[in-house]
DNA sequence: TAGTTTTAAGTTTTT
DNA sequence: CTTAAAACTA
């Protein structure tokens, strides 16, 4: 039936044609960096809707951020335009689209509101009463690797992740608490579909039979509740293929499992494995250097990648002074760069490790004007204002949810105290009960019941003002397997404005008056008098953005969902950022690709981290691979002599991943000799050789000066006339000079400014 | 008990 | 240095 080959086919090699073509079998592409695997999915994605027939609504494709959806989505509606019917979502949105119609099926409403860590913690330092913040941290950051790894709180092998014999309790009641709620967290969004599917058949045949293509990309950080979806969606006739790279692996923190790309072929029997190993993204020398450091780990399949594009000019290694003339490095070669016209600004991405680090470029980029978008999560969301705001609305749309009650019930302050609040929660008891109800029932004192009227009063006249534009939502909808993409629901959308439906603001007519009959806004405006801040035009930033989505229940749950899954929003923040340079953390970058690349920060305890095992070495390393098998043309790799770290200077020692890389492959820029630090600083002199990374000379010389200067070395026993006797862990370099770190054998450590040895201890004779 | 001042602690990475 | 928690005052 096959008639020439489709033109979309030709630009592809021999094994992404076969990846293309390859039907029948599950199917594993193992996808090395830049070997074009987005190509091969989106023209799998148009293939199989032009030359199999088949309905694009039966294809499903996950990945693990919006951004890559979002680009997935792209590139395949470039090649074919109805692949916009297909469902291209990321696994915590299928999960959440899922839920929202079949929630049922575990009991929950489809109106539930989607907690984030923080919602977490506030819900569980209710549960585990007066247990100190860290500790409740610790359990929230537990019971969401539990979920990860699809474990309940009955699961014998739940030791695993907590081996405290109160944490299955803690798990338990927290389970509880959610379920009268109503409400889910990130990892319900996995766990509870793959339960439902479990445990009824009818769902998973109606699944079954709506999607006959499930592609997954980048398999290697599924963890193992995603991995479990998988096999559940999958039914005998489902087509599955996924595609990943073990050396791309950066979430195990997050509860990723290598193994489920090594046992593929095991658990999905019959499997075929296809092998991209050309690259075309990147020039032979990075490539040579990405790959230098990755390959010093152990634990991998191993592959070889083939430059296409063959020679290009080396890496720059670059060794700075300190963070802030990191930055003007940047901004210098950027900008000559884009002034004699070589790039654009879009061309260029700065990667740091932690979100951290991005401060220093932004402040200095805006002073120089270069224009600049950050990737990444939003800190926005996280603000007090827009959470308070928030809250607010979950509430509207679930009066059961106890954590956003809490936020807002007395604030701003209208008598009902945190004594009242817990006595409102504690009547609410058991399912289905409605806080507002239960505290319209109960004995208050005058001022807490004048207080709280007043509160339930605003949160009804709001949700009046919505259920008055109220599509009412048919059992039919709610259970129709009909996909809405993005693009779908933005169509509908303008239809309605077009139709009249007041245009142009939305939601936001809602939030409004929330915000203002709450006293919300009141609040914050008297703040930002008082310190100056700017929460009110934040909250003005949210009501543009609560504009672009309908003033009725469906509309408020979806922009609620949207700020939970997608904290970037970038279609709602990023109309001026086409032509910019990109500020992102390395793991943000997975996926993306840019012509020129620095990456910056190279120094221990930066990247990698300090104090890591093995295991964690090497999932940095990997970081480190990501990052640099992303440039395309110009890699750049910078570090610092000092580095500025809570308020204090502190001399850096060169990421062992520049040692890892051989020399020889790079072009090194030394601006430390003119720094007026090292003028200050004489013993870092000439024996400092920042370049002559192998076999840690450099770092050999910088610590026997400092400790030199200090008059303590590191293993060196003393005594202290009040702690007694120790040892000199560590010593180095502070603003107020060298500090001493010392372990006492009473256990404790203390440090100490070397320039009170002699007063403060004595030395003592002899080593360990 | 609400709001302020003082003190301590702290940085991965994301859905 | 910034932010969160604890301590304190009105």
């Amino acid at each position: 039936m096959r008639e020439a080959s489709p033109p979309y086919l030709e630009p592809l090699n021999e094994e992404q044609k076969k990846a293309v073509l390859h039907t029948g079998k599950p199917l594993l592409i193992l996808a090395g960096a830049g070997s074009g695997k987005t190509r091969v999915i989106t023209t799998k994605i148009a293939w199989l809707i032009t030359e199999q027939g088949m309905d694009p609504r039966s294809i499903l494709a996950v990945t693990f951020t919006n951004k890559a959806a979002r680009e997935m989505a792209e590139r395949a509606r470039q090649i074919e335009p109805r692949a916009e019917g297909a469902m291209l979502r990321t696994f915590h949105s299928f999960g959440a689209w899922f839920l929202r119609r079949n929630g049922n099926f575990a009991g929950l409403n489809s109106s539930f509101v989607i907690y984030d860590d923080d919602d977490v913690i506030s819900l569980l330092s209710g549960i585990m009463e007066n247990a100190p913040k860290p500790e409740v941290k610790q359990c929230a950051h537990n019971i969401s690797r539990a979920k990860d790894y699809f474990l309940s709180a009955d699961d014998p092998q739940l030791v695993k992740i907590d081996s405290r014999k109160k944490f299955r309790g803690i798990y338990k009641r927290y389970e509880k608490r959610l379920a009268q709620i109503g409400n889910v967290d990130f990892g319900d969004l996995i766990k509870k579909p793959v339960e439902i599917l479990q445990n009824h058949v009818e769902v998973a045949k109606r699944f079954h039979d709506r999607f006959k293509v499930i592609m997954v990309d980048e398999y290697q950080d599924a963890n193992v509740a995603q991995f479990n979806l998988l096999k559940e969606l999958c039914g005998p006739e489902t087509y599955v293929c996924v595609v990943g790279d073990d050396d791309q692996s950066i979430y195990r923190f997050r509860g990723a499992e290598v193994k489920n790309i090594l046992e593929f072929p095991d658990r999905f029997s019959g499997a075929d494995i296809i092998r991209l190993e050309k690259n075309y993204r990147s020039t032979d020398p990075i490539l040579k250097t990405a790959s230098s450091v990755v390959d010093n780990n152990r634990g991998r399949l191993g592959k070889t990648l083939y430059a296409e594009k063959g020679k290009g000019t080396l890496p720059v290694l670059a060794y700075l002074p300190n963070q802030d003339e990191e930055a003007a490095f940047c901004a210098e070669k950027i900008t000559v760069s884009v002034k004699n016209g070589e790039s654009s600004w879009s061309d260029w991405a700065v990667l740091y490790r932690t979100n951290a680090q991005s401060l220093g470029f932004e402040t200095l980029f805006l002073r120089k004007s270069i224009p600049y978008r950050i990737v990444g999560s939003l800190k926005f969301y996280e603000r007090e204002e827009i959470k308070d705001a928030l809250a607010l609305l979950a509430l509207l749309v679930n009066p059961r949810d106890e954590v956003a009650f809490r936020r807002v019930a007395n604030k701003p302050a209208r008598g009902v105290g945190a004594v009242t609040i817990d006595k409102i929660i504690e009547a609410s008891g058991g399912y289905n009960s409605n806080l507002l109800e239960a505290g319209r029932g109960i004995d208050l004192s005058a001022k807490a019941r004048a207080g709280f009227d007043k509160f339930i009063k605003v949160i009804e006249e709001a949700a009046s003002i919505l259920e008055a534009s109220d599509e009412s939502m048919t059992g039919a909808e709610m259970s129709d397997n009909v996909s809405e993409t993005k693009e779908e629901k933005k169509h509908k959308r303008a239809k309605k404005e077009k139709q009249g439906l007041k245009s142009g603001e939305g939601l936001s007519v809602c939030v409004e008056k929330l915000l203002i009959s709450s006293g919300v806004a009141e609040y914050h405006r008297t703040q930002d008098e008082i310190s100056g801040n700017s929460k009110i035009a934040n909250l003005q930033e949210l009501l543009n953005t609560a504009s672009k989505y309908r003033n009725n229940r469906n509309g408020l749950l979806e922009f609620l969902e949207d700020i939970e899954l997608d904290r970037s929003m970038e279609e709602n923040f990023g109309s001026n950022t086409q032509n910019s340079v990109t500020l992102i953390t390395f793991h943000n970058t997975k996926g993306l690709e840019f012509r020129r690349v620095i990456m910056t920060g190279l120094e221990q305890g930066i990247f990698p981290r300090n104090e890591i095992k093995d295991d964690e070495l090497e999932e940095e390393r990997r970081l480190f691979y990501v990052g640099a098998t992303r440039a395309m043309d110009e890699l750049y790799l910078t570090y610092c002599m000092v580095r500025r770290m809570y308020g204090r200077t502190q001399v850096s020692q060169p990421s062992i991943f520049l040692r890892e890389i051989d020399k020889q492959g790079l072009q090194t820029e030394n601006r430390t000799e003119q720094s007026t630090y090292t003028e200050r600083r004489p013993f870092i002199g000439r024996s400092f050789n920042p370049f002559n990374l192998n076999g840690m000379t450099a770092n050999a010389t910088a610590d026997a000066v400092i400790e030199e200067r200090a008059g303590y070395k590191r293993g060196q026993r003393i005594f202290h006339d009040d702690h007694g006797f120790g040892a000199v862990m560590e010593v180095k370099e502070s603003d107020d000079g060298p500090v001493v770190r010392v372990r006492f054998d009473s256990g404790q450590e203390k440090r100490f400014l070397s320039e009170y040895q002699g007063r403060a201890y004595e030395k003592v004779s002899g080593d360990s």
